[in-house]
RNA sequence: GGGCGAUUAGCGCAGCGGUAGCGCACUUCCCUGACACGGAAGGGGUCACAGGUCCGAUUCCUGUAUCGCCCACCA
């Protein structure tokens, strides 16, 4: 015992406060929580979620961690050695921008590494007239590794808080050396499987941050537009659409009407004049046009939309691109727009937002007469890219693709089958996952136009024209990874030869922040650098994760492992609702009702928190309850103070044999039917039941069974002693897994010489000769004895003469008839079973 | 438009073929030799609605409504 438990002993903790510092650094101490690696049949496996290194903490966060800490809990009691990292998710948007602000830096990639850059901010407000410094990637790698450090150790404080058992000493950063090179062999990897590639292609772009992004990062917001009708030209008619974007009205490529439509019919194989600009489009027809939708007859531009883009590939359409990667027009007058007039509006608009030149063209329609009435206000879904805040756009050029069964039968039959191996809980969540592979259309982008994140590890070669020869990539070996292209040179070149005609050029592209999540089994149990660990690790046993993120984190660390492998990542997967606040809205910062989770922590407890988080089942958004961790303190405190009354008395060693008086025997038989349920819920991820059916015993064998064998155990009877402290060492285990702190507490009281019930055995009780129901009936009876005073108002402890028990179960109470006497205080007590209804009476 | 979940006491939630449970809150009582950061007892619900299956439905089936989420649509 260490000399802060001995200094503890004589004055047993009577509240719970206190307990985490004291067991947090025995814990750590005494390396509870290290995983041993003996072998996978012992293993059992966690892919902790690396939470985003943001420097903002939430309740969220306290929540789902505990749901895995739960089930890590009971795995190492049920004796397996549990594997449980954690890691640090600093390679991403939110990460960048932090990083830019706190240290008033960004990313040029033409820099070089400068070992002695400093960066001219540290935190803090920023001076008026500050403008933020270049620096290279490298370094910029660098501050975010020391940012993310200061981070982390936020995270980790309260991680450790709160009691989760992690090993602390398995942590990775996504954007750490181990990571770059892991990310980087194994697209190396794809690419030679052929699995990686890169097209020219329309993509979905974020012109804020001027990227491309993928399908699985956009999502749908209310945006408010206009209709406008526009009227095209075509001989003897005009033919009216309605569009929200007039300003790609230059962009225009055909018409397209539905071929079902009569309207349009005696259009077919005649062109129309755009308005404006005079240029020929054919009227073209596709199924995808809807005749209710506006006037029926659409115009396609490229890119307007991803119907568009349907059009502009079946029909086999030119592309007329007008909109550069900033989100303005283009600053010249297109080729494909030949009259005088046309020309003068195109200039009009050249440079324009997409927003102003939507103003401006509205306005030179109105003026040619060739818009029919006013714009007419509607709300519409558009695609945002979700950390954006203007609607994506679609625009042609080159990224890098991995294939994710999109246009891939064989390959989407596999993924699906991947999803029905792994088990879900809840189990219909897996339907999200059927939902997202059956949905996909694209294979998945994973280059990103940003310039902090993992690079490519390819370079190209320069032709002697200086075009850039993308077709035969430049690639490095397995052992010079990590590398950064725009610093590194390849192999075979010389550094002066970036970027000239012969020489080379650099990938300028990072990944997809996901491209390295979906690698977090991997990373975690140390493929490529720790091959007995990943031996023992991998496949892992259990991935957690929220449940918005099925389609990105889950989908494509599935994806990864079935093309690398052929093999599921983990068997199963648990998903953590949401954490609403107590009015039932999501918390979020920008709603500003997140909860920090140091606040209720030192107010209730680890413990209080630990038991509301697991209060929640999986899957099931859950208000934010103070109450609900009121209830989880007092609970607490009651643990130890029932484990200080039993462990008070003359101490029972817990030998079963001892155990011969039926009552006593039975509340043995209640406890393993406990046990049994409680196991069964924990082996189903049913953290949620486990709980409440050992709360509901814990209360019973208070109110109850201590209550009854509270006068034979002052009296030293071996029968009631020996139970009272195998139910207790019982219940103190089933409680573990949820209060890490007040069993620990207790139970040293009770082992002073163990090392941590945490390390301790599951209880594993084999039925006891009597029937559970003696005890529950004797239980019964008391209440009912009880109610009986208090309607009757006397003190419970008020000597009565008789105590009359009749109806059905009386006669299984009669084990407890002696007991029943001194609970209650009576001098005799008589049973009649005859009567219908259960009840009792006392007469003085 | 497709899919998924929810709807049970004032609030938060369990339950699931046999005439409703837990916790909080509420009312009453009790400083009873573990616990007043406590304990005992009590009141409170036509289980969203409408059909169907069944001897019997809150529980199963089919619809409807409301709320939430995911996907698709974005002329």
């Amino acid at each position: 015992m260490s000399e802060e438990g001995k200094k503890e002993e004589p004055t047993r903790a009577k509240t719970v406060d206190g307990l985490e510092k004291k067991w947090t650094k025995w814990w750590s101490k005494k390396e509870v929580y290290k995983y041993r690696g003996e072998s996978r049949s012992s293993t059992y496996s966690i892919d902790t979620p690396p939470p985003t290194v943001s420097g903002h903490l939430h309740v969220g966060h306290v929540f789902s961690y505990t749901h895995t800490d739960v089930i890590a809990r009971y795995k190492r009691m049920r004796g397996y050695d549990v594997f449980y990292p954690m890691g640090w998710d600093d390679n991403g948007l939110p990460t960048e921008r932090r990083v830019q602000n706190y240290y008033g830096v960004y990313v040029d990639t033409s820099l070089k590494f400068d070992p002695s850059f400093k960066a001219p901010l540290e935190g803090g407000k920023a001076p008026k007239d500050f403008k933020a410094v270049p620096c290279s990637r490298e370094n910029f790698i660098e501050l975010c590794e020391t940012l993310s450090q200061k981070d982390e150790e936020q995270f980790k404080d309260l991680w450790v808080e709160l009691g989760l058992s992690v090993d602390w000493s398995r942590t990775y950063h996504t954007i750490g050396e181990e990571c770059r090179r892991i990310s980087q062999f194994a697209f190396l990897e794809n690419l030679k499987r052929g699995e990686a590639y890169q097209k020219v292609a329309p993509v979905l772009w974020d012109t804020t941050f001027q990227t491309a992004v993928s399908q699985a990062e956009l999502e749908s917001r209310e945006y408010p537009g206009f209709y406008h009708k526009l009227l095209f030209h075509a001989d003897g008619e005009e033919v009216a659409i309605e569009t929200t974007r007039p300003e790609l009205l230059a962009a225009c490529v055909a018409l397209i009407a539905n071929p079902k439509d009569p309207r349009y019919l005696h259009l077919k194989g005649k062109s129309v004049k755009t308005p404006l600009f005079g240029v020929k489009v054919p009227v073209l027809f596709h199924e995808a046009a809807e005749m209710d939708k506006g006037a029926g007859i659409a115009m396609c531009c490229t890119f307007g939309d991803v119907t568009d883009v349907e059009w502009w590939r079946e029909l086999s359409l030119p592309v007329r691109s007008i909109l550069t990667k900033s989100g303005r027009i283009t600053s010249s007058v297109p080729e494909w727009i030949q009259s005088e007039e046309g020309k003068r509006a195109f200039e009009k608009l050249e440079n324009l937002t997409t927003f102003s030149a939507r103003k401006e063209i509205t306005s030179l329609l109105k003026e040619s007469g060739e818009m029919e009435g006013e714009p007419i206000p509607t709300s519409r879904m558009a695609n945002f890219y979700e950390k954006g805040s203007k609607p994506i756009e679609i625009i042609p050029s080159r990224q890098w693709y991995i294939v994710n069964g999109s246009h891939d039968e064989k390959l989407k039959s596999d993924l699906l089958a991947c999803g029905e191996k792994i088990s879900f809980h809840p189990a219909f969540m897996k339907r999200r996952y059927d939902n997202w592979v059956e949905g996909l259309s694209e294979d998945w982008l994973i280059s990103r136009q940003r310039f902090f994140g993992i690079p490519f590890p390819i370079w190209y070669r320069v032709k002697e024209n200086g075009e850039v020869d993308y077709a035969s990539p430049i690639l490095p070996s397995a052992e010079e990874l990590p590398v950064d292209p725009s610093s590194h040179t390849p192999k075979g070149f010389e550094e002066k030869m970036r970027g000239k005609a012969g020489g080379f050029v650099a990938e300028p592209d990072v990944m997809d922040t996901w491209a390295a999540s979906s690698l977090t089994p991997l990373l975690a149990s140390g493929w490529k650098r720790d091959e007995s660990l990943f031996k023992n690790t991998f496949p892992m046993d259990l991935r957690p994760q929220g449940q918005d993120i099925i389609r990105t984190w889950l989908f494509d660390t599935v994806l990864r492992s079935w093309l690398e492998f052929k093999e599921l990542p983990w068997k199963e997967a648990t998903l953590s609702g949401w954490i609403l606040d107590p009015d039932h809205k999501k918390m979020s910062k920008s709603k500003g009702n997140v909860v920090v989770p140091k606040e209720p922590i030192e107010t209730y407890g680890p413990d209080a928190v630990r038991y509301w988080a697991a209060s929640a089942r999986l899957g099931v958004d859950t208000a934010y309850d103070e109450g609900e961790m009121k209830i989880g303190r007092r609970l607490s405190n009651k643990i130890l103070n029932a484990s200080k009354f039993i462990l008070d008395l003359k101490e029972g060693a817990g030998d079963i044999s001892k155990v011969a008086s039926p009552l006593d025997l039975s509340l043995l038989s209640c406890l393993f039917e406990v046990e049994k349920k409680v196991t069964l819920a924990l082996e189903s991820f049913d953290h949620a039941s486990a709980l409440q059916e050992t709360e509901a015993f814990f209360w019973s064998f208070c109110d109850d069974y201590i209550e009854l064998v509270k006068d034979r155990a002052y009296k030293g009877d071996q029968s009631a002693l020996n139970a009272l402290k195998i139910a207790l060492d019982a219940i103190l285990a089933l409680f573990a897994p949820f209060l890490p702190f007040v069993t620990e507490e207790a139970w040293h009281w009770a082992h002073p010489e163990g090392i941590s019930i945490h390390l301790s055995s599951w209880p594993s009780l084999v039925e006891a000769k009597e029937s559970p129901e003696g005890f529950k009936k004797a239980a019964l009876f008391l209440s009912l004895l009880r109610k009986e005073k208090s309607e009757r108002k006397v003190s419970l402890k008020t000597e009565v003469e008789k105590a009359l028990l009749f109806g059905p179960g009386s006669e299984e109470a009669k084990i407890a008839s002696s007991d029943l006497l001194s609970a209650v205080h009576a001098r005799q007590i008589e049973f009649d079973p005859s009567q219908k209804e259960a009840g009792a009476k006392i007469e003085f």
